[in-house]
RNA sequence: GGCGGAGUAGCUCAGUGGUAGAGCAGGGGAAUCAUAAUCCCUUGGUCGGGGGUUCAAAUCCCUCCUCCGCUACCA
């Protein structure tokens, strides 16, 4: 497995002010999913998440909270590790940037780009909102009845200057835009591409990079009164996992990273702020920035003032962990926005996962258990309908691997479920229940396919629903070694005569 | 305002020049091994409106309507 060729996937690090929700849970199934399929594959895989926790709101919530920043976000960031847990996430590391490994990783990439005239001192001037903590364009500005200006949320604004460190982003356009012009896949889905270059030619202007107005964050080295801008703190934390500043041995081997799994709304800071930084340090940017959609519950967008925020703790209570699993890749083409709904969700759960599917390895268990002595029949010769099913079995991985590896989770669950469609199609052709008394060489012949089937569909779903596809290749005597993309095929067929535990359901329907 | 995307069956979507598709929902039938699950058949669309190019357009061009995203320093 170490040996393998490396993969290193990671999600944003959260913003522990925020209470995980359904955005959170999605955007780290994905990339679960896809460093699951990685590791099956023999990829030496990395999958980094973690939490972002320096930042004005902070250091404010802390106080409110009556704790030093550092006790506040010792608790606030375990939220976020149970989340991981709670959804059977298998990262291979949590980051915290508030970890001395990450403070010192950012500290060396700053200098580093001081060293290179990559920042400068200068002084940042605008229109402050203290209310909004926000700054504001002279153009989004209204005057206020007062004569003073007011802010588009209303809040009143001031001028404010003060002190900055500035990274030279303007220098950056241009190798920016051949970056996107040489790799038409750096930045998905497509529309979030066109939307970062339209930015970028519009022409970039540099990038106040440390704040005075606050104390929780990484400390400019050699200037004590700034902290460093929080999202070029929080970006290097895909450097710091790898053990940066230390370039050899696991950086070397794992950056640049395969891919950065963002929300939408952070695809700017991703795809247009990170590589600079990156390019300017000397450093390769990522191969790959997916920027999925986000989630409305029942029809509605989701708020925090409207109430109706999605708690994955609670979906997972309630429906078991792997149809909420399921249900979020099944449902909306990656990439786009999607809704939420329970009723569809149930529909999803009980119509494909314990009708089509778990019903399937159920009644095909059954009739082995019973009709086979509990051990894998011995099948005979296959005939055309057989090898039309093998086939299709055996040649999933081919077509879902290409699938994957632009995300598209949707249609590689698709891709599966035709194999389980064709699979409830050809055992009731067969109906080896009939066979049972007519011709049972036959019916052993049928239930073998059927198995091989079972477990290559097991094999294919481990990175979706792990705990479920498990229990499937469990009742298959698939030892744990033999769980591996490289069992797939004939190669790795059952054995007939193995001894098989008695079947149990895999999928249970949901009923209220 | 500028740039970009979208509008196809009740719902979610696929389909980029050659007789309109899938899944779900609806209707009918078969089977009874199975988590009353499954399988087969089927109703349903003048492909947002209008104009044009072409032997032929959902698919190319023009125009209009509607919806959505982006339009720099809160994350």
């Amino acid at each position: 497995m170490g040996e393998g060729k490396p993969f290193f996937i990671t999600t944003p690090i959260y913003y522990v002010n925020d209470r995980p929700h359904i955005g959170h849970a999605y955007t780290t199934l994905a990339c679960d999913v896809l460093a699951r399929f990685k590791r099956l594959e023999g990829f030496n895989v990395r999958f980094l998440t973690g939490t972002d926790e320096h930042g004005q709101k902070v250091e404010k919530s802390a106080r409110a909270a009556g704790l030093a920043p550092g006790d506040f976000t010792d608790q606030v960031s375990q939220n976020f590790r149970d989340l991981a847990k709670t959804m059977g996430f298998s990262n291979d590391d949590f980051i915290r940037t508030t970890e001395r490994r990450h403070i010192l990783a950012c500290q060396a990439l700053w200098n580093e780009l001081v060293q290179r005239d990559q920042i400068y001192l200068g002084r940042y001037a605008g229109w402050y909102s203290v209310r909004d903590e926000a700054f504001w364009g002279e153009d989004e500005l209204s005057m206020g009845p007062d004569g003073g200006r007011l802010a588009p949320t209303g809040a009143a604004v001031e001028w404010v200057e003060e002190p900055s460190y500035f990274f030279r982003l303007s220098r950056w356009q241009e190798p920016l835009l051949r970056l996107y012009e040489a790799r038409p896949d750096f930045i998905a889905p497509d529309s979030r591409r066109n939307e970062v270059i339209s930015f970028v030619r519009m022409g970039l202007s540099d990038l106040s990079v440390s704040r005075t107005t606050f104390t929780w964050g990484v400390p400019v080295p050699g200037d004590a009164g700034h902290v460093m801008y929080v999202w070029l703190d929080a970006l290097a934390n895909y450097l710091t996992a790898l053990g940066y500043p230390e370039t050899g041995g696991v950086f070397a081997r794992h950056w640049p990273a395969d891919l950065h799994m963002v929300g939408k709304d952070i695809v700017r800071f991703h795809a247009v702020y990170w590589p600079a930084f990156l390019l300017a340090a000397g450093l390769a940017p990522p191969r790959r920035v997916f920027a999925h959609g986000w989630w409305t519950n029942e029809g509605q967008k989701i708020s925090k003032s409207v109430g109706n925020v999605i708690d994955p703790l609670a979906l997972v209570e309630r429906y078991g962990l792997d149809p909420v699993r399921y249900f979020l890749l099944r449902e909306v083409p990656f990439g786009n926005d999607g809704d939420f709904s329970h009723r569809v969700l149930v529909n999803r759960m009980n119509g494909e996962l314990a009708n089509e599917f778990g019903n399937l390895a159920q009644r095909t268990l059954s009739l082995i258990e019973r009709q086979c002595a509990g051990r894998v029949p011995e099948p005979g010769d296959f005939l055309p309908e057989d090898e039309t099913l093998l086939t299709a079995a055996h040649g999933l991985l081919e077509r879902v691997r290409p699938v994957l590896d632009r995300q598209a989770f949707h249609e590689a669950l698709d891709i599966l479920w035709s194999v389980v469609r064709g699979s409830n199609g050809y055992i009731d052709r067969q109906a080896p229940w009939a066979l049972r008394k007519t011709n049972p060489a036959r019916m052993a012949t049928v239930l073998y396919v059927l198995a091989e089937t079972l477990r290559h569909l097991g094999l294919l779903m481990l990175p979706f629903v792990p705990g479920s596809a498990g229990r499937l290749l469990d009742q298959l005597a698939i030892a744990p070694a033999a769980r591996t993309f490289a069992a797939v095929g004939p190669a790795g067929a059952l054995s007939a005569g193995t001894p098989l535990p008695k079947p149990h359901g895999i999928f249970p329907r949901f009923t209220v």
